[in-house]
DNA sequence: ATCCCGAGGG
DNA sequence: CCCTCTGGAT
């Protein structure tokens, strides 16, 4: 899909920046992030996670660790039960299947506990340089209101994740995931998108269609005066 | 109130 | 398909 790919060179032109935010120096320490990014902004994450890796450095030290030690540290970044059972479970799963090691294949990942597909290509994508789509929130409302893919298959996050790899050479899809989540986080909203600062309105078939956020707008106006 | 780069269970 | 798990920022 050619207007898709023109988009995509858009974004990318917008957001060069753009990129994994989550601060990690191992793939043990990017899936743990990654696992705790759950509805929780990045930046708290990150302030988490140096205790967390400095007290449980590796999966054999995080398998041992007390629980509600754990919970103590994870409680900032919300849902820290269900997280805390993630972090046990999988550290204990890599300790007894894979000898310690992150495996770096989407089908191993995803088996272990608190790993579901989301966190999985984020961890290949940005640990190892395996292609990784990352459909998300972001990538899922985005690609809906782009129309990249018929409407019955935006329904499914699977499907959406194949019909978007078949737009897109493998070598972008890492990056095209970042730079649909960043504008997704900057202006294409959820509930107020801001439509009149958005760089690849004239490609979407979603402008004009529903409420332009007014703060979004008011700024637009102020810089470049009223359309 | 609503949002934050979800996953698992019923 | 729905629901729940959770807390802090805006």
């Amino acid at each position: 899909m050619r207007r898709a790919r023109k988009m995509h060179r858009v974004l990318a032109e917008t957001y060069p920046e753009a990129g994994c935010e989550l601060d990690f120096t191992s793939p043990f320490e990017l899936l743990v992030a990654t696992v705790l990014s759950a509805q929780t902004t990045d930046r708290r994450v990150n302030a988490v996670t140096p205790g967390l890796f400095a007290t449980w450095p590796d999966p054999s030290a995080m398998a041992s660790a007390s629980r509600a030690e754990l919970e103590q540290v994870l409680r900032p970044t919300g849902f820290f039960r269900a997280k805390t059972d993630s972090l046990l479970g999988l550290s204990a799963a890599l300790v007894d299947r894979y000898d310690g090691q992150v495996p770096a294949r989407l089908d191993e990942l995803v088996t272990l506990p608190g790993v579901g597909r989301k966190t999985a290509n984020v961890v290949l994508g940005n640990a190892f340089d395996v292609p990784g789509l990352t459909v998300d929130t972001h990538v899922a409302r985005l690609v809906r209101r782009f129309e990249w893919v018929p409407p019955e298959i935006a329904k499914d996050p699977v499907k959406t994740e194949h019909a978007i790899a078949a737009i897109f050479p493998r070598r972008d899809w890492t990056m095209l995931s970042h730079r649909l989540i960043w504008h997704g986080r900057r202006r294409c909203h959820a509930k107020k998108p801001a439509c009149g600062a958005c760089p690849v309105a004239r490609w979407c078939p979603a402008f004009g269609t529903g409420p332009t956020d007014p703060v979004e707008a008011a700024a637009l106006v102020t810089t470049q005066g009223p359309a």
